[in-house]
DNA sequence: TGTACATCAGTGAACGCGCGTTCACTGATGTAC
DNA sequence: TGTACATCAGTGAACGCGCGTTCACTGATGTAC
């Protein structure tokens, strides 16, 4: 019964495969916008009614399309962090890494947030679910500095871990809006807002 | 001369005047989607030609359509906050007003502002501009707080201002793509970020 | 085991839609002489 | 002053495009008896 299922399964799986890789291909060559769902079907050797059925837009399509790089970067700098710096740096670390990739092809990438960020949480599980990761990660940082005592132990750790990724996100909407600005620009000025953030900006301390 | 220019620029001008009146109209009953270019025509009694005349573009339209009812919010907001009250409820004062404007039709301006934020900065000028003076409005509560002591002298107000326009934004996007949000639970986790955010999360302070 | 039927992934052509764009045009307004 | 021309806002119809959707279909795979 299952080896009946896998046939058929893995022979959907494999053309939604194709069309997957069809898609990274040509979203990256051409953009969002220059590439059609016909010209994705005819690389990919489909129709293009079968495109649709495996995905229910072009938007789903290019979610799917990249966001494995997202989850490859996400992973590598996660396993690759550095575990000897300050806070700030590790923070940093992550930061660049994102904008690096974003980088590589900024219009592909804009289009790719436009899309899911202010779409319904429920419409773009996959976006949805790498922020949540990406928050979690960054919650574990903070939760485990406070064992340190670099954190203070009142911190909401929840809370600190999505301001963060809102300046981040803030940061990256620079990025991808600016043409003018570098990778390099950009996390100087996420960095000046991560320190404060980090030190507090009222009272006399230090 | 002056008087000749005029009466053909004003004619054009009560033109694009109707158009606008139209299309505020019938975007914030039918939502952006719903209503075509030759809708807000009809309603407005020209050519559907004539519409891409005045406005380069449908989200041009609505970008120049709602961003009045924006413009208004601020000077508002910024009229009537209280003098007397505390920093961070100046700063909240200011965000509630405007997720409060947002509430009003969530599906609108979360069309407005997808169409805007994620798009190169030239080619959205009026929300720059906002969001500009917004920052800049933010920038001289901080810079006023600073004199009073309240606030660290060597602080970076433009940097913590647009820290601060970050938070609000990323609370705002949580707002307007979780349906079960309300007003009220934004503006607590906007609180609490941004009550971080002045202390500071790092050290024994105090 | 074989036969007859059911399921279902994928096909390819067609549909209606709204978009921006184009076009020759009309007619009012402004300008030159 | 009038006449003849230039400008230009707005018209309305048509175009090609890509989109999602629909449809009857084919043919391979799976299932019941």
């Amino acid at each position: 019964m299952f080896k009946d299922m896998n046939r058929r399964e893995a022979s959907k799986k494999e053309t939604k495969r194709m069309i997957l890789k069809a898609a990274r291909t040509l979203f990256a060559r051409k953009g969002m916008e220059e590439c059609t769902i016909r010209d994705i079907a005819r690389k990919a050797g489909v129709s293009p009614a079968s495109v649709v059925v495996h995905f229910k837009s072009k938007t789903a399509l290019l979610e799917e399309a990249l966001c494995v790089d997202i989850e490859i970067a996400l992973s590598e700098l996660v396993a690759s962090m550095p575990e000897d710096i300050e806070l700030i740096d590790r923070l940093l670390y992550l930061s660049k890494g994102f904008f690096r990739l974003y980088d590589k092809n900024r219009d592909l990438y804009r289009a790719l947030i436009r899309s899911t960020v202010f779409e319904p949480a429920s419409e773009t599980l996959i976006m949805s679910n790498l922020s949540e990761q990406y928050i979690q990660f960054l919650s574990h940082i903070i939760e485990e500095q406070k064992t340190r005592g670099i954190i203070r132990p009142e911190v909401d750790c929840r809370i600190a871990a999505a301001s963060i990724f809102f300046l981040y996100n803030g940061a990256l909407i620079l990025l991808l809006r600016m043409p003018e600005m570098t990778v390099d620009m950009v996390s100087d000025v996420l960095a000046s807002m991560t320190d404060q953030y980090l030190k507090g900006i009222t009272g006399s301390h230090q």
